[in-house]
RNA sequence: GGUCUGGUAGUUCAGCUGGUUAGAAUACCUGCCUGUCACGCAGGGGGUCGCGGGUUCGAGUCCCGUCCAGACCGCCA
C-alpha cells in the first residue's frame, strides 16, 4: 500500500498513529542535526522530520540525498510539532519518518513549483506537467471540474439529455475557417472538425430528443487571443418546442445556479437590453455594466459652433470618466496617444474637466462656452470631478474606440471586479451583416438563425434592417454565451441561404441533409451555447482561458510541449493522397 | 496579413549616451548550524547576450534581416 492517508488529512487527534504517506519532495531544510521534508500531493503538505536521536543512521543519511521532486513515500509516527505553523492544516503535526523509500528521482525542476513561481509562461507550457504540480494550476483546474459538474447536474436535473456528436464531419464555407483531416479510405477528400455540432443539435430536435446538450470540443482554425484558443470547449444545448422567452429564462436559471454554487452570489434577473442600444450606449454589443459611464450624443449640442472637426463628423459621442478630473494635463496627453495607437485608431480626443464647483475647462474653450459645456456634462451624465472625453467621426468607428476607452478607464479606475459579477441578455441581434470585402450580407449569428416574425417583410427590401431571433448571454464585458431561435421549415431556410448568396445547388451540396429533414416533422427549436474555457475564467475571476486550459495552444497555436503540429513522414504523407505525385 | 513589446546564468530580470573581466535575485553544489517552515550563515560552479549580416578602432548596447514568445488589430457564422 502506498499511504495510508494523503498529505492533507492529518492533525492532532492523529497523534501516535502509524502512518504511510507518498508524494513529492516541496522542500527540504536540512540542520544537520535534523533534516525537515515538506511532503506534497494535491491534497496539501505534511512535513516529515528525521533527526540524530530518532532516526537511524541510514535513513537520515538517504533523507539528505533528496532533491526537490523526488516521489518517496515514509511511514512513521504521527507526532506533535515542538514549534507548530499556523499557516497551514497540517501545521500542527509531523511524521517521525522510520521508513523512507524514493519511489523515483527527479531531475532539478527548470523553475520553482510554488504559488508564484519563477517561471515565465514559455518554460511552464513547455513542462505543463510540473506547471499542474502548482496550486494555482491545480486549483483552476479543480474549479473548471466543478463548473463543469454543476451544469451537467442541473440541466441533467432539468431534463436536458447529453448526447455526443461526431469529430470527423463536413467542411462548409461559413464562418471561420475549418480544421481538415484527409481520408484514407475516401483519397482526396476530407473530413472538418466542427466548429460546434450546430446542424447535429438541430437534427436531433428533429429526433425528437426534445432537450439536448453536451459539453463539447469545438474547433476553428482562426488566430488566437488571451480568450481563444483554437480548439475549445462549449456548453452547447438545444429545445424543442420552445419560444425566445423559454430559453432565456432556461438558461438563465443556469448561470443564476452557477454563480450561487459556485461563486455564493445571488443576482437579480437578467437585465435584457437591445442590440441597438447596447451599440449606442456602450459601443458593443458585450458591454460591462458593473459601472456606468454610458455614451452620450453629442450632436445636438456640439455641432452649432465654429468647431470643424465635430460640424464634419457623423457622430460626436463622449462619456463621463467618474473623478477623471484628477488625471493631469500629461496623462490625458498620454491617453489621447493611447487612442491614436493604430489598434484603436482615433485621431484626437476632445476633453471638458469639470471642476469641483461647477465649471468647466475644456480642450475646446475657444468654439464652446460654459453654457455649451453644461449641456454636454448634462448629456453625458457627468459630475463635479468628472472628466468628460468626446470622440467624433465616422459614428460606427467612433462608438468603437469610445468604447475602448471606456474599458481601458474602467480598467484603471479599478471599477472592473472581478468578485463583482453583472450578467445581462442581449438581443434583437440583426440578422445580417454587410460585408465589404465580399460584397454581400453575412449571417450574424449563423445561417440557421430564424428572423423576428414582424420584420420578414424586409427579408427582401431591405435586408440590413431584419431583427433575428438571437440572444447574447454577457457577463462583465464578455460574451459566454449565444443563440438563437432557429429556421424550421424548409422554405424560410432556402430564402435564407438564398440571400447569404447561395446558389441552389451549393445550398443543396452543403446543407440538403438539414433542409431535407426540415421535411419530415421539424418542430419548432431553438438553443444556445457557452463558451465553457470563458465562463469557467470569469468565474474564477481571471482573464485568462489558458490558466483554466490543462494543456493549452500558444500564441501560434503550437503546442510547445509536444510540439505540434509536426511534419508526418513520406509513407503517411502518400497513403493519404496529400503528395502531388500520388 | 499587420502593429507594438520582449529574447542576457537553470529561472526571473538589470545592464543609461557603444568602451577593460556582463551583474542581482532565486535555483543548483559544498561546508557549518540542537525546532525549521520564504530557515540562517560561509563558500562555489554556472553565459555562443536568440540567430545571421552590417556600421565602428571597439557592439549585449546602434542599423538591416530572420526566428521565437506575448498583447492587440484584421480574422473568430
Amino acid at each position: 500500500m502506498y499511504r495510508t492517508h494523503n498529505n492533507g488529512e492529518l492533525r492532532l487527534k492523529d497523534v501516535n498513529e502509524e502512518v504511510t504517506l507518498s508524494g513529492w519532495v516541496q522542500k527540504i531544510r536540512d540542520k544537520g542535526f535534523m533534516v525537515w521534508v515538506d511532503l506534497r500531493d494535491r491534497y496539501g503538505i505534511t512535513q516529515l522530520i528525521f533527526d540524530e536521536e530518532r532516526t537511524d543512521k541510514k535513513t537520515l543519511e538517504l533523507a539528505k540525498t533528496l532533491g526537490r521532486e523526488f516521489v518517496i513515500q515514509v511511514t512513521g509516527k504521527v507526532i506533535e510539532r515542538q514549534s507548530k505553523n499556523t499557516a497551514i492544516p497540517t501545521g500542527e503535526i509531523e511524521i517521525l519518518v522510520d521508513k523512507l523509500t524514493v519511489l523515483n528521482e527527479s531531475q532539478t525542476p527548470p523553475f520553482t513549483i510554488e504559488d508564484n513561481t519563477d517561471g515565465g509562461e514559455d518554460i511552464r507550457m513547455k513542462y505543463r506537467y510540473l506547471d499542474i504540480r502548482r496550486n494555482p494550476v491545480r486549483e483552476n483546474l479543480i474549479f473548471r471540474h466543478k463548473v463543469s459538474m454543476e451544469v451537467r447536474n442541473y440541466l441533467s436535473k432539468e431534463g436536458f439529455i447529453d448526447v455526443e456528436t461526431p469529430y470527423l464531419i463536413k467542411s462548409t464555407p461559413e464562418g471561420a475557417r475549418d480544421f481538415v483531416v484527409p481520408s484514407r479510405m475516401n483519397q482526396g477528400q476530407f473530413y472538418a472538425l466542427p466548429q460546434s455540432p450546430q446542424t447535429f443539435k438541430q437534427l436531433l430536435m428533429v429526433g425528437g430528443m426534445d432537450k439536448y446538450f453536451q459539453i463539447v470540443k469545438c474547433f476553428r482554425d482562426e488566430d488566437l487571443r488571451a480568450d481563444r484558443q483554437p480548439e475549445f470547449t462549449q456548453i452547447d444545448c438545444e429545445m424543442a418546442f420552445v419560444e425566445q422567452e423559454d430559453i432565456l429564462n432556461t438558461f438563465e436559471g443556469l448561470t443564476r445556479h452557477l454563480l450561487k454554487e459556485i461563486n455564493g452570489v445571488e443576482v437579480a434577473k437578467f437585465p435584457r437590453m437591445t442590440y441597438d442600444y447596447a451599440m449606442k450606449t456602450y459601443g458593443n454589443d458585450k458591454p460591462d455594466i458593473r459601472f456606468d459611464m454610458k455614451f452620450g450624443e453629442l450632436n445636438d449640442v456640439a455641432k452649432h459652433k465654429d468647431f470643424k472637426v465635430f460640424n464634419e463628423a457623423e457622430l460626436v459621442v463622449g462619456i463621463a470618466v467618474p473623478q477623471g478630473n484628477k488625471f493631469s494635463r500629461k496623462e490625458i496627453d498620454k491617453l489621447i496617444k493611447w487612442m491614436q495607437r493604430p489598434q484603436i485608431g482615433a485621431k484626437g480626443m476632445v476633453y471638458v474637466r469639470v471642476n469641483e464647483d461647477g465649471t468647466y475647462k475644456s480642450s475646446v474653450d475657444k468654439f464652446y462656452d460654459q453654457e455649451d459645456l453644461a449641456k454636454w456634462a448634462e448629456k453625458t451624465n457627468a459630475k463635479p470631478g468628472d472628466l468628460i472625453c468626446v470622440l467624433s467621426g465616422n459614428a460606427n468607428e467612433t462608438r468603437t474606440q469610445l468604447s475602448a476607452l471606456r474599458m481601458e478607464l474602467a480598467e484603471r479606475l479599478g471599477l472592473r471586479n472581478p468578485k463583482e459579477f453583472a450578467p445581462l441578455w442581449v438581443v434583437d441581434f440583426p440578422l445580417l451583416e454587410w460585408d465589404e470585402e465580399t460584397k454581400r450580407y453575412h449571417a450574424m449569428h449563423h445561417p440557421f438563425t430564424s428572423p423576428k416574425p414582424e420584420d420578414m417583410n424586409l427579408l427582401q427590401s431591405n435586408p440590413g434592417k431584419v431583427r433575428a431571433n438571437a440572444y447574447d448571454m454577457v457577463l462583465n464585458g464578455n460574451e459566454i454565451g449565444g443563440g438563437s431561435i432557429r429556421i424550421h421549415d424548409r422554405k424560410t431556410q432556402e430564402m435564407m441561404f438564398d440571400l447569404l448568396g447561395f446558389t441552389k445547388e451549393e445550398a443543396e451540396a452543403q446543407f440538403g441533409f438539414l433542409m431535407n429533414a426540415f421535411q419530415y416533422g421539424a418542430p419548432p427549436h431553438g438553443g444556445l451555447a457557452f463558451g465553457l474555457d470563458r465562463l469557467v475564467s470569469i468565474l474564477g475571476g481571471q482573464e485568462t482561458i489558458r490558466d483554466f486550459i490543462a494543456f493549452p495552444k500558444n500564441n501560434s497555436g503550437r503546442d510547445v510541449m509536444i510540439d505540434a503540429p509536426a511534419p508526418i513522414d513520406e509513407e503517411q504523407l502518400k497513403e493519404l493522397c496529400l503528395k502531388t505525385d500520388c
